[in-house]
DNA sequence: CTTGGTGCAAACGTTTTGCAGTATC
DNA sequence: GATACTGCAAAACGTTTGCACCAAG
């Protein structure tokens, strides 16, 4: 069993379990957020339709969010404004840092859990009870170094 | 003299040396910014319209955009995609850290430059030349803690 | 009189919602 | 046949832009 069907498999019962279903239209977004991570949502429905040209894209919106409801799927909003969408836990252990280039916009992903030690000093500092944290850097990507 | 009129008087000059001038829409503008951190585009609106109740939301968004420009002012966007500003270097030595309360909404700031040691690990490791950072944590603010 | 600045309203791009129709158990 | 679920179109939201008018050197 490839992984992927794994993965669809166990998000499936999560939809089951939560009383909704696995319908095509959703099986085609999670096939697309599988494949590909940080997608907007309109990338996430033009790749839809490529495979079923019939979706609309008030239902992408609408399955993005019942996923995130659901705690399968991660939004994410940059300084664009444009928000962005990731499955949870895709192997990361951590929660993941992002790398954005100022050049050519690409996102990178990072793993890095120095900031546990940061968390423990805010928790006592500031009495603030630190649930999650998002780190990114700005800068210039290695492409781009290496072009200019 | 007040910090204040201090402050005024250095983006004045910032102002006009990029040959732009000081109007009494961006001068109550400026007032707002310098009186409250973090706000949206919005609540500075509203809050310039008490002090001059015929400046357009579309002159608060040109001058935010201005001031941006001249490297007055900060843009920042969380999560919920609604962007918020605050004038530069309002005493920080290193670029703050947001503390955003899950519940009540509020957005604190902190300082702290341990990143600096992560920043050298992420140029060093993924050869990526990072110009700037951003750390947010979500949790729960003290004064929700203590209410709960 | 030329230039920058303004208010207003219309347009924009992303996201949400209302609704009538469809699919599934 | 009740209950999700859907597509479509319209609306909503924050933001930007076009335009005619205003203000200041």
């Amino acid at each position: 069993m490839k992984r992927t069907d794994s993965k669809i498999k166990t998000i499936t019962q999560t939809l089951y379990s939560a009383g909704f279903k696995l319908t095509p239209q959703r099986q085609v977004i999670l096939k697309v957020l599988l494949e590909n991570e940080h997608l907007s949502a309109e990338e996430i429905y033009l790749k839809v339709k490529i495979e079923n040209s019939s979706v609309g894209l008030a239902t992408v919106y609408r399955t993005l969010d019942l996923l995130r409801d659901l705690n399968v799927l991660n939004k994410m909003t940059f300084q664009d404004g444009i928000s962005r969408y990731d499955l949870n836990n895709s192997g990361h252990l951590h929660q993941p840092h992002y790398l954005l280039c100022q050049k050519c916009g690409k996102i990178d992903e990072v793993e890095n859990d120095l900031l546990l030690e940061i968390e423990k000093t805010i928790e006592e500092l500031y009495h603030f009870k630190v649930n999650d944290h998002r780190l990114t850097f700005q800068g210039v990507c290695r492409s781009c170094l290496e072009q200019s």
